[in-house]
DNA sequence: CGTAGAGTTGACTTTTGTCAAAATCCGTGG
DNA sequence: CCACGGATTTTGACAAAAGTCAACTCTACG
């Protein structure tokens, strides 16, 4: 894939865009890249909103809280991906809380600063408009499938839509390492239940673990339990 | 409610603000306006993308299909609303349905236009990006109710929401008539379920019905069941 | 070693969905 | 005004899916 200097492919990073095309003074920018933790949290569902952060290495997730033990992973995210950006609307606080997955390297910008690249930048507007069409067709997608489709075929369709989002390493596993927990929390079920679904997978060669990590041996099987989705 | 010459009210209403802030040529607009019978459906999931819609006066609902038999019901929309804006986007085609609740009133706006609407229109943009940010909050949220709340607590909260979005007649209803079919498409469950829940909510007093009427007696024993969602 | 934490398994319960039958409502035509 | 057919509503019995709880195992790590 191509790669340009941030490290994150040019087609779909935001910040990318913003300095490839003057959009925003990009060495300002880059000056407040700074890194994340493994499990260290970006900002909190509640907090307030301060601003936007783009990542430019690493991945996270961006989950909900439902009780202490619960939570729902909304979406996942990686190089080149926006997150905060729940934050804009009118509310001054986030709805969702961000942890990275590995370490990862992100850069911040003021709210303020991103408000008023949004008031003069109307190609980054429009871009951004267009963005959160595509992430709320995602998300009604998902909600659906959460809806209607059995726990095994939301197993199924998480680990291609992971597959097709994250890529495969030199190995074959899928590029991204989810504690089972996590991927309970993403599917909308249990620890246990995933545990038992990933059995039943690889019994049926679906796929194979490798300690946490999971290749996708037939996708067509995937597809058969995710059905049309 | 204020409501101004278009019949719905001025702070929910996309056209509203249009004209009157003269970013559109309001009369050519609502020239467009035609009326949509109920049960009649405006665009369907799947359909090529024509344009925008929005709702002068009326309810829809916005609906994706997920067998023949199963549908899930992603958003009610009334008064004021926008339909048809996850067209946007780059796909081109509608990625949900959009079905008339009641005889109802809907003004079309080409895309072509509404695109270079947009381009011209900072302003309008603007709302619109904060629209699909709002709007991405709320499916959300809807998506982890639906993951983990049980489904007494998603109806109670569909009836809370259902109140506070459409309100109530004078004689206490909630302004929306609703089939049972639809109200377990919007929560998520079945036929059967909906009716079983209904009549413990009613027993337990929280809410009272009148053929297809729904009163909230109690909104706190709802409230109860519906959690911090 | 010993302990904490995650991984694994089994037994059991609860929730919800499915299917089918019975009851009720409603418009139509006799 | 009444009987009829079809749709919708209501109920019950049952099955399946998934969650809960508790125990047991394994591993990493001090």
């Amino acid at each position: 894939m191509k790669r340009n200097k941030h490290g994150c492919d040019l087609k779909s990073c935001f910040l990318c865009r913003l300095c490839s095309k003057d959009w925003l003074p990009a060495i300002d920018v880059h000056r407040q890249s700074f890194h994340v933790n493994k499990g260290e949290i970006l900002f909190t569902e509640g907090s307030e909103v301060t601003g936007i952060y783009f990542i430019y290495k690493g991945t996270f997730k961006v989950h909900k809280k439902w009780t202490d033990d619960k939570e729902m992973i909304v979406r996942l995210a990686k190089n080149g991906a926006i997150l905060g950006h729940r934050g804009l609307g009118n509310d001054i606080y986030y709805p969702v809380s961000a942890t990275a997955l590995e370490p990862s390297e992100v850069c911040f910008i003021d709210l303020g600063f991103f408000q008023s690249t949004l008031k003069v930048n109307y190609q980054f507007l429009y871009e951004l408009m267009m963005f959160f069409a595509g992430e709320l067709k995602e998300s009604e997608k998902k909600m659906r499938n959460l809806a209607h489709m059995p726990v095994k075929g939301r197993i199924a369709q998480a680990l291609l839509s992971m597959s097709a989002k994250f890529g495969t390493t030199a190995e074959g596993f899928i590029d991204i390492t989810l504690s089972r927990q996590d991927l309970a929390s993403y599917t909308g079920t249990t620890y246990e239940t995933v545990f038992r679904i990933m059995n039943e997978l690889v019994l049926e060669g679906s796929i194979a673990l490798s300690g946490k990590n999971i290749s996708i041996l037939n996708a067509d099987k995937l597809h058969e339990h995710a059905g049309s989705s």
